[in-house]
DNA sequence: TTCATATTTTAGTCACGACTAAAAAATAAT
DNA sequence: ATTATTTTTTAGTCGTGACTAAAATATGAA
């Protein structure tokens, strides 16, 4: 388990990578370090099999500090999307708060949270939140109600509110879930949907709010 | 501010005060240190005028000190608050995680989560959550539904959820309102309310959860 | 009271994560 | 190619909050 530090150094870095070749210099100055703590932390780091680092190549995560990083961009944006939808913080806001909380992971905080939450996909400020699995959500993700019948794997449920979430749950409607989506032969905003051994009927306004791939 | 660690031990502090005199030897092995550390510590905290430490006396609270280990306290509480009723955690589960929790200390953080949890009055435990202003519920306060008609002030809204809050809110049943309280001539389960120029009707499931105090 | 026990206090260390200043190495410019 | 500049690395410090071991002070029992 990393420590503090170690988790901002590891999402530093994750977010640094994004554009190019990861340097001391960009480290130490991105989180307003001097270069020699910098290197200091990158070779705790390094012991710690959580990075790798060549004058070369740069600061280079490795797999297990990538998974390490988004688990803690995971916490850090869904404690967003609470302060934000829950407490009704303004989006500018939530940042900073966020940055507190993120550090918080006993088991399984995060996953509760995330349910809590109806399985946000997105962070106010729009960025995607990473999954459990450490993938990332791309806005490309299909919208099942805009689908053609077909089998779709759920990945996603979208600004789910206790209620519906709770409704949804009792249809087996979960992430993960494969489901074979027909339309109804009379009204074009009922959605049928087998699911398992059984047939269920939802709204435009649910179907809206169910994230999936071709299964 | 306190520092993380600092805060660890004025809360310590705050539940020991409760029982007796407060020596050296019971601060550390309360928070499992040795009497070296902890006296470094409460040597600190005298520093910042947060304890006042006699041999005689032992180690005492000042005013500030227990204002500050009340909202840490309260902090602490809500947030078990929250991991209980929202996450759903079970009751013995919920204190190592708010020990985590209480130290994120925002602005205006736990007002809003007090605001978002219906200003719950004691944690799962059954503890007193101390409020804003460092006061604590006593079990004596009394429920709306179970007094004679009379002018109350309400100071508390119990284990109230989002729904409930919205309607409350929207007849401005909130804490610190001053109400009328009389009974429906016809039902022994309807209150009927005097609040400010409007008369409100209202159930006794939600007048089980209004706590009042005479006005 | 005097000795034994318990508590408090000092003194010196350690790990962590930061710092500065200067040395070493790599890169760029003339 | 040699110099100048930037980047990396070393070396030594500092504050925080912990530790141990031993000294000083209280407290309790005979």
């Amino acid at each position: 388990m990393p420590t503090l530090s170690q988790e901002n150094y590891l999402k530093a870095l994750w977010h640094l990578a994004a554009d190019g070749k990861v340097t001391l210099q960009r480290l130490a100055s991105h989180l307003g370090v001097s270069p020699a703590s910098a290197l200091a932390m990158v070779r705790k780091l390094s012991a710690n099999k959580l990075v790798t680092y060549r004058r070369t190549t740069g600061i280079r995560l490795t797999a297990k500090g990538r998974l390490t990083a988004l688990q803690i961009v995971r916490r850090h944006r869904l404690w967003e999307v609470f302060l934000h939808d829950k407490l009704g913080y303004q989006w500018d806001e939530v940042h900073s708060i966020a940055e507190q909380l993120e550090h918080v992971a006993p088991a399984d905080l995060t996953e509760r949270l995330d349910a809590f939450l109806g399985y946000p996909r997105f962070d106010p400020h729009g960025d995607p939140i990473p999954q459990h699995d450490g993938t990332l959500p791309g806005r490309s993700d299909l919208v099942l109600s805009e689908q053609p019948p077909a089998m779709y794997r759920i990945v996603g449920l979208v600004q789910t509110h206790d209620a519906l979430l709770r409704q949804l749950h009792s249809l087996n409607l979960t992430i993960g879930q494969v489901v074979e989506l027909r339309h109804h032969r009379s009204f074009d905003d009922v959605f049928v949907l087998r699911v398992g051994q059984n047939t269920e009927h939802i709204g435009r306004a649910v179907a809206e709010r169910i994230i999936v791939e071709p299964a």
